[in-house]
DNA sequence: CGCTTTGTTCAAAATAACTTGAACAAATGC
DNA sequence: GCATTTGTTCAAGTTATTTTGAACAAAGCG
């Protein structure tokens, strides 16, 4: 049980400094971005490990529950954060962390933003139909420019949707990395 | 006390079922970028009404405490997304909302990211400092090879910000409007 | 099959965030 | 100056979110 193999370190129990504050880093970030801390220190963890991690790793090492370990991998999973690696010889499932800032961009978008974006349309258009029962000509007159301004900015943000994937990911036909750090985009 | 002048509604202590509708949508859109619905309430409101409202006008109408209020201000104008509105023969200060998508972002981006980003920075090299413990010294290519990859996302994500902005505004020189609603850009 | 390993679910507990309201400060008018 | 109006602060209460852990499924192995 304990102490497999050599036991070269990593993988084991402990976290090393450096991984400690990375995953801090992460916490802070997904925080920042309104999103829990378990699923930064998921994400960090895997970010940090040079081997894919199993589901009894992140929760060992982090020191969090079962369940939150599940609830975290669940929602990266979806995001497209976080991928799975069959290792041969082993039941478990290995997780390894994406590591495209696009990607992960990408994924957060479009299944945290674009949604509402979506519904918004329908949102105006229900407003819309409210402003008829405005008696005062002006006030309605008013009320209609303001939902235009509403469907201005909605125009805008959608439009800026692929700016910012195109700006994130380079060109990026193909997917032909360049710049430093693992070379991923 | 009650019923003033002609009561042309609004401004006074009802709230349509359009404002209503519209407000709903800004508290779900505040909650979706973590701000307090109180924020989106008191925007919301703003952007429906026809004239510049008061401190107390805003608690009434919103059914919100006085505290919220103040605070719920207090960042909204540091963000630039209220601007306090002199009225002749009055000493309550009055509020009108920002209607400038892109200034509505850049105040937010400016007051809730760009700090991180710079923090972000420092972090990194302190983090780079930490590796030197690391004693293996393929873990601590590895490490190094991480820190660089968050070096190149933050690079990525600084060159973002100027794009969207751009994006977001037209080219905007000199403010010259365009475009439907209220013709604010 | 029955047993073990692996992972999920969900109600309750713990934590974090927001709102309230009363006490406080600042500014105006008399 | 003093009373009134206007707005802020902050500790305590409320609400919302996150985490936990035990009960539950699912899948592989012998």
């Amino acid at each position: 049980m304990a102490a497999s193999r050599t036991d070269h370190t990593e993988s084991s129990a402990t976290l090393s400094s450096w991984e400690t504050s990375t995953i801090e880093l992460f916490t802070r970030t997904v925080n920042l971005i309104g999103l829990p801390r378990s699923v930064g220190e998921i994400y960090g963890l895997l970010f940090c490990a040079s081997t894919p991690q199993t589901f009894d790793m992140l929760s060992e090492r982090l020191g969090i529950s079962r369940g939150s370990v599940s609830q975290g991998l669940k929602f990266l999973r979806q995001l497209g954060a976080v991928k799975v690696q069959y290792v041969a010889g082993s039941r478990k499932d290995h997780y390894v962390p994406e590591l495209s800032i696009k990607a992960l961009v990408q994924g957060f978008v479009r299944d945290q933003f674009t949604p509402h974006l979506e519904s918004g349309t329908e949102r105006l258009d229900a407003i819309e139909g409210l402003i008829e029962s405005e008696s005062d000509p002006a006030l309605r007159a008013h009320a209609t420019q303001r939902i235009n301004t509403l469907r201005t900015w909605q125009g805008r943000v959608q439009k800026l949707m692929p700016i910012m994937m195109a700006a994130l990911g380079g060109i990026n036909f193909l997917n032909q990395s360049s710049e430093s750090g693992d070379a991923v985009i």
